[in-house]
Order: C-alpha cells, then structure tokens, then sequence
RNA sequence: GCCGAUGUAGCUCAGUCGGUAGAGCAACUGAUUCGUAAUCAGUAGGUCGGCGGUUCAAUUCCGCCCAUCGGCUCCA
C-alpha cells in the first residue's frame, strides 16, 4: 500500500489507492481547493493521477512554477473549444505553450478577424465559467484515429499516426470538446481564470514548412490571475517604448522610405554612431594583427559561380549587367578576400593571414522577413577571413574568441550565449579533418572555461562553428558573433601555400565576425539603451544651454574648448526658456546638459545636469574636460 | 515568398455609413530675455501610398500593385 512522500519529507500511508487529489485533501481542504495537478517521482500528472506505490508527490498549486505551463496549455484548449463552438468546420491542429503564452493552429479558410478575436476571447470567459471537468481517457491508436475521423479532424489523424508506438495515447475531455493531449491539465476549465487575453493572429504553415498549406494561428497570453496579465501588457508596453525604429525616428538617426526597401538612409547623428562603432572596431582589429582591405561591390557572376554561392543563393543575389556581362552585387566578401589572397604566391610562413573588411553586403532578403535595421537587404559586417594551417586553428580560434569577449565588455554586454554547431548530414571534408576542426573548437571554448551548448548536426556544410549570442537588458537574445571553419571555399577558388616541405597546400579559412552586421548591431544598441547610450557613443555628448542671450558668445566657447578634445557638443541658444530646452535635449537622451548663465560665465565655469535628471553642479571647463574625457576612454556603459 | 492588418500634414493620430479633410506637437511670424522636463499670440501646411474600375461625384466602395506592421518560412 503506496507510502507517500512530500517535498518536506514528511510521509503519509494509505491503505488503498490515491490519487494526487486525496492526497491534497488528505492534507487539508484549502490545499484540496488549489490543487492543479500533481508531480509524481518528478513527473507532471493530473490531480486525478491515481498512485498505488511508494512514491514522491508534490502538489501543484498555482503558486507553483509548473502552474503556468498547465494553465497555459489549457488556455490553448478553452480556446480551441470557443473557436470550434463558434466556427462550425473548424479543424484543430496543434496548440503548445510558448514563452508568455500558448497558440492554436487551425484550418480554416475564412480567415479571423480582430473581431473573431474578441468574440473567442468572450467565448473562452463563458467557457471557463462553465468550469467543465477536464476528464483524461486512454485509447488505442486506432480508437483515437477513428473517434477524430469520424468528425472530420484530419490533421489530428496524422498528428495521432506520429506519436511514436509504445507511447500512450490520451484524450482530454472538457464537456463535449476533446482533444488529444499528452497532459497533464487542469482538473476543470474554472482553474483557468481570468488572467489571458488573444494577442494576435498570424498565419503558420502546417508543420512549419512552407510547402504545406497555411494554417491560422492565433496567438495568446495566459498568467494565474489579472494582476499578472495587466503586468505582462505593461511589460510590453515598456518593450515597445524601446524599439529601434521609433527612437531612431524621435532622435533622427535614420529613416527608410519605400523606394529603397530593405535599405538605411542615415542621417548625421545616426551615422555618427555607426561611424563611432566602425572606427572602434577598426582599432580593435589593428591591435588583433588584422589587416584591412576593401574589395568591389559589383563583380563578375563567374566568380559566384566558382564558389557556389549562384547555385545555392541565386534568387537572393542582386545583379546587374553591362556591355553583355552579368554582375552579382556582392552578397558577401569572402571569395573577394580569397581574390586578394591569391595575388601573390603565399607560403606557410604569411599564415595565419587575417583579411577584415567592413565589406558592404547585398542580399534581397524575402519582402516578408523586412525588419528596421534589424534585418535588411543592404548591411555592412565586421567580416574578417583568417587564412591558416589546420595546426593555427586552435590558437587562431582562442585568439578570436579573446577579442570578441573585449569588444562586448566594452558595449555593456557582460551576458554571452555561446553554441557549438557540428558537422551536418550533408557535408564536405573527410571525418578526419572534421574530427580535428570540431576538436579544436571544442578545446578552445573548454580552455577558456567557458560555458556552452552543443548544437550537433548544425554545423554549415563547409565546416563547424561557434556561435555566440547576446541578451540584453530586455532579456531577448541576439546572434551576433561567429566563427566558422571552411574547409571548402579556399579549395574551389584556388587558393594555396607553399608548406614547410616544398608541398602545395590549401589553406583552412576561418569566417568570423564579432558584430556581424552593423546595421543590425546599432539596431540592438539602441533598444538595449532605450536610445540612452553610453557616452563614448553617443552622436551628440553634450550640449551647452544658455539662460539668456548675454551668455551666447560664452555658451559658443564652452562649445569649442569640448571640440578641440573631440567631444561631439553643441549650443543651444534659441531664445526659449531654460526648462523648455532641458525638456527637449532631455528626451533627446543627450549624456550631459551644460547650463551656463551670468554666475558661471563671470567665473568662466558651467552647472552640469545628466540626462537622468541628475544635478553634478558647477565645474570648471578644464574639470568638466577631463570627466567627459575619462568617461569616454573606460566605455562600457 | 506565404497569411492577416495597416498606409490621412514634418511627427503622433482623429474623421468621412460616397459630396475634395481636422487636432496636438513641430515649422514660420511677432511678443517675451526668463535658472533646471513644455511662455503667449498669430500664420501657413495635405493629389488622404500608387494605378485602374464602379459612380453625376471616390480619401471613403471594388480590383491590382507598392510599402510598412505582426507572424510563418528563409537567412551563405
């Protein structure tokens, strides 16, 4: 007779079967009330999981971490139910929960309305009002398939046909609405309450690939009671406050307009970030034993066709043509950067041989995936090729992986995701070259210390890579850096050394990039800052604001003594008053206001405000110089 | 590329169940010379995304196209 655990060790023996609900109520009848569900030997069941052996059992309640998946889950049923309530012929497919919330797929071939939406989301509340017992049932396969047959759910028949044999099928119950469902779920629809709202809908192809028919996905939001719905609404209020493409309007960064989709028109302050960002790396690279070079934009489709680059990425590829020659717009820099390695006979001692080029990229990305600077068809990347022997691999990709962490640090990223890609089904280059480059991946991460995932079979058919990801204040994460293993191109376009042996080798070549496109990098600066960046890169560092117009010609000198150390300031003497202008360069997100009227013009000093809102009082030009400049050398944020 | 929504003044947005449009901010002009997040008054500003159709009449209805937004697919 099954003696029972809790999570504070303390037991309870039945001396017949129980299930997690009498084991709640066994407890007491406040715990009987708020059971959701249960975990039984750290597996999730429903409450009406029965036990009839020893086991560990923790009641799940809504204040449990578990809670929200199951609620989750179940609010995509409730919803699933509305919809076919209210749209007769409406097929169910599948409906997961996701990060904030869960979604519906469904075949239908009206499509859904923002109105429909609110008349499910109505639904959803009689639904849950109804509070119908959720009622798990095991059937056989073909019990399962026939019952979903019978009503005409095809796509629930195939989804039936895939769950692998051994597996137990079960069906959940909830009224006259059912659904295959692995569970576990909530013990009625009343548990859901109130604290979901449908977001939006969107269409998802059956199964996620794009030559099966489209499917509509409404997508929905689920939290344990109103409170924590409103603060997700409100969190994503917040998020959107940050969005790139609306501060980079408010403070005149950039625009785009429909004649150029895909392309960024900067303008001076936006370009004085980029510019910043460049140069920066640019040094970086010089330190790292980088050369620099810049190759064409426009070259021949031959040379694509050589690296395969016109086979595989045709359609993607820009062209153009002139006196009956076909032009590719370059879509990438490395078979030019082979181009310039090829000039001149190269030996092993030149390797590693370290090409960079913030090389000016072209790729007409599909209309649809379009996303403000964060996805475009026009970007410039931190590209760099490293041409080396398979023994320079290992410390070439240590090196890189040095460099990479300093330039992050110094962008206010201290979070780093890093993910290791093997080699694919499809691929070029012996296992035993493979075996090496994904060992000396492997060991450069591990000699570091550093934790990471391994993504087998991820890797590109040209060789393994690295990698590495940021979050942000937000929480979001983005890709930015790899490095990448090639043991394919440098072959195909002819590259070689002389070895030590008098041998004619190809060299490996590694791709790597540390922000990858600078466009999109700029994109994640500024929603990472609200638009607030760090002194060192902001377009304008400070501006000097006079009360009156007595203090103009001052205001203009302050001015000229910051530029002459190279900071990026500014006067503004509009005869407004000093509240307005503080107001305005404020939401500007300008570092530093430099208030000056007659007090500190007689002793030639300026009263400091930070964009915060903070009061640094009066310092002299030489005092305020030398913060400024300190400020802007340690970077960081 | 696929599904859905959207496109009105420089910006944010309202509006017209078909009779050629309106607010706030910004701009311009004038007054005000002011001490840490919005001084007051006045003026001007729009082929209502583009092309076609229906109509006496289209910004409004219909079709096509373009772009944007949210997803899906893709991303060397």
């Amino acid at each position: 007779m099954p003696v029972i655990t809790l999570p504070d060790g303390s037991q309870r023996s039945f001396d017949h079967p129980v299930s997690v609900a009498d084991i709640a109520a066994d407890i007491g009848p406040g715990l009987a009330k708020a059971t959701l569900a249960g975990k039984v030997n750290g597996e999730l069941v429903d409450a009406s999981h029965v036990i009839d052996h020893d086991a560990e059992v923790a009641i799940i309640t809504s204040k449990s971490d578990e809670a929200l998946e199951l609620l989750r889950h179940d609010a995509a049923h409730v919803m699933a139910q509305a919809v076919q309530e209210l749209y007769p012929g409406t097929q169910v497919t599948i409906g997961p929960t996701i990060e904030d919330g869960f979604y519906y797929d469904f075949a239908r071939d009206e499509p859904f309305t923002p109105d429909d939406l609110k008349k499910i989301e109505q639904r959803m509340h009689e639904i849950v009002k109804r509070d119908l017992p959720i009622q798990r049932e095991v059937l056989s396969r073909e019990e399962a398939k026939k019952l979903f047959a019978d009503i005409g759910e095809k796509y629930k028949v195939e989804i039936i046909d895939d769950i692998p044999e051994g597996e137990e099928i079960s069906i959940y119950r909830q009224g006259d609405w059912f659904d295959v469902c692995r569970g576990p779920h909530l013990p009625s629809t009343g548990k859901l309450g109130k604290g979901f709202k449908l977001m939006k809908v969107a269409g998802a192809y059956w199964r996620g690939d794009s030559n099966n028919p489209m499917l509509q996905r409404i997508y929905g939001t689920a939290w344990r009671d109103k409170k924590e719905l409103n603060a997700y609404l409100h969190r994503l209020e917040e998020a959107e406050k940050r969005d790139h493409r609306k501060i980079g309007k408010a403070l005149d960064l950039f625009h785009a307009q429909d004649e150029a989709p895909g392309m960024v028109f900067w303008h001076d302050k936006g370009w004085q970030i980029y510019l910043t960002v460049e140069q920066y790396v640019r040094g970086k690279l010089r330190e790292h034993g980088y050369q620099e070079v810049h190759t064409p934009q426009v070259i021949d489709r031959s040379l694509w066709e050589k690296s395969g680059h016109w086979d595989k990425f045709g359609d993607m590829i820009f062209t153009t043509h002139s006196e009956h020659r076909d032009y590719a717009i370059k879509p990438m820099n490395c078979p030019a950067h082979i181009q310039i390695y090829n000039h001149g006979l190269k030996s092993y001692r030149d390797l590693p041989l370290r090409l960079a080029e913030f090389g000016s990229c072209h790729r007409n990305e599909p209309s649809g995936t379009l996303h403000g600077l964060m996805r475009v068809r026009n970007f410039v990347q931190d590209d760099a090729h490293i041409f080396c022997t398979e023994e320079q691999i290992l410390p070439e990709v240590s090196a890189f992986i040095d460099l990479l962490f300093e330039v992050y640090k110094d962008f206010g990223f201290d979070e780093v995701l890093i993910k290791l890609s093997t080699r694919p089904e499809k691929r070029v280059g012996s296992d035993e070259t493979w075996d090496k480059a994904e060992k000396a991946l492997e060991d450069a991460l591990n000699q570091k210390q550093l934790d990471w995932d391994l993504q087998p079979g991820e890797g590109a058919f040209y060789g393994p890579k690295i990698e590495f990801s940021l979050r942000d204040c937000l929480g979001r994460v983005w890709q930015l850096g790899t490095i990448q293993l090639d043991f394919s191109m440098p072959g195909r376009l002819d590259a070689h050394y002389i070895a030590e042996d008098n041998s004619k080798q190809v060299p490996v070549m590694l791709h790597r990039a540390i922000l990858g496109s600078l466009e999109r990098f700029i994109g994640i600066l500024i929603e990472h800052y609200a638009g607030a960046l760090p002194l060192w890169l902001a377009p304008t560092q400070a501006v000097v604001l006079n009360i009156t117009d007595r203090q103009a010609g001052f205001a203009d000198e302050v001015v000229q003594r910051l530029a002459r150390q190279g900071i990026r300031a500014e006067s503004d003497l509009r005869n407004e008053k000093i509240g307005f202008k503080i107001r305005e360069h404020t939401l500007q997100r300008v570092p530093y206001l430099l208030v000056v009227g007659d007090r500190e013009m007689d002793e030639r000093s300026v009263a400091v405000r930070t964009r915060s809102g903070e009061d640094l009082g009066v310092m002299t030009l030489d005092d305020l110089a030398s913060k400024l400049g300190e400020e802007i050398t340690r970077r960081g944020n």
